[in-house]
DNA sequence: TGGTTAATATACCATTTGGTATGATAACTA
DNA sequence: TAGTTATCATACCAAATGGTATATTAACCA
């Protein structure tokens, strides 16, 4: 009947939809196991210290929620140029009005703890990292079969991009109008158009 | 001996300090007036709850804070394009180290209080509006001016600009690196570039 | 000058918080 | 099956928090 791997992921599944609705300081151990069918000794059996909770939330959640919705989907495009620009566009149509006026977790969280715990600071950055990486990879490529004009510096626009995809989130939580990721988005998408050109027929075969 | 205006300064001031370092849920009033000469007594003779001190550094810190940082500057550039690219080199520059890991202080208070205080929200989103606006009135001088291409939308580009400046200091204050900042400003100014022109000799005159 | 009000200090409180000590129960193992 | 351990529940606590009640002092005004 007991089952540890569900009683945890339980606990930390409550504990991230209450911090991103209210915040880490907001959120008391108590909201997050009431959430649950659990008590505060499954909890503190599980994690030894709220802040513990946290880094688990950055090491486990965060880090496979930017995997699943920001670098694999990209797989799936020939020219990872045009990949990036369709996710996003994907991603704001699929995205829920309430979850918009949330922001992006990961922003939140960074913003709320990275200057305060420094272990928060080093996993939250590990997660951006990793973000950024995988992006960069995906350009580099994008470069390499011509999408993209031979003087780009993939680094920097993973950069760039990956700021405007959280930075969109958290400007319209603050507006709380949707229009503005579509303004945001052609934005983006003029930007990369501007480093972008039409492949070259390769030499292979 | 008594100066209301000079205390309510002090308080606001050192408010500001101290939930920009630490976030507002942990900062608690006792600390606030603890980097003050004042006691508790004098706090709450000003605010009447903490949260209305929070609302009166929206409305009058940080609306203050972005006008003199962003806007008012640009008053001095013939090319207000020219003048929105100097300007984020320009606090690039002459921001302190300390002050570049803790981030924008309107987006870090945003991010924290937005989704759960509706007055908060809707102070820090008046902001945000006055900054985009006010950048706003500068870009359609610049198209006017004929140094932006006929076709772009200074709304659009207002909101852009506005979220690269704010998302730059936010991945920043992330990474901890502050090679990045530069890494974005490249990206900004190349797309500033990529919807300018060279203004066409004026009819006037 | 006397009294009224504004400005600031001091002492206190109810509530909430993260965390602990300990108890109970299920599961596994020898 | 007996005993050991992992899993979860219950009861409790010290500290900190936002806020209040009240005292004290400075300033202004009639």
């Amino acid at each position: 009947m007991r089952d540890p791997e569900r009683t945890r992921a339980s606990i930390l599944g409550a504990a991230f939809d209450e911090i991103y609705h209210r915040g880490f300081h907001d959120t008391s151990v108590n909201e997050i196991v009431g959430k649950t069918t659990l008590t505060k000794g499954a909890f503190f059996h599980y994690f030894s210290t709220k802040n513990d909770l946290g880094y688990a939330i950055a090491d486990e959640v965060l880090k496979e929620m930017v995997l699943e919705r920001w670098i694999r989907p990209l797989a799936a495009y020939k020219n990872p140029v045009q990949g990036i620009i369709s996710r996003f566009r994907k991603i704001i149509e699929s995205t829920p009005d309430e979850h918009m006026a949330l922001g992006c977790p990961l922003n939140n969280l960074t913003q709320e703890m990275s200057s305060v715990d420094p272990v928060f600071r080093e996993k939250l950055r590990a997660v951006m990292q990793l973000w950024i990486s995988e992006t960069e990879k995906y350009l580099t490529k994008a470069r390499e079969q011509g999408y993209l004009k031979p003087d780009v510096n993939p680094r920097q626009v993973a950069e760039f991009v990956v700021m405007v995809e959280e930075g969109a989130f958290a400007m319209v939580k603050n507006l709380r109008d949707k229009k503005v990721y579509w303004s945001l988005y052609g934005s983006l998408k003029g930007y990369l158009e501007s480093i972008s050109q039409k492949p070259t027929e390769q030499l292979s075969a």
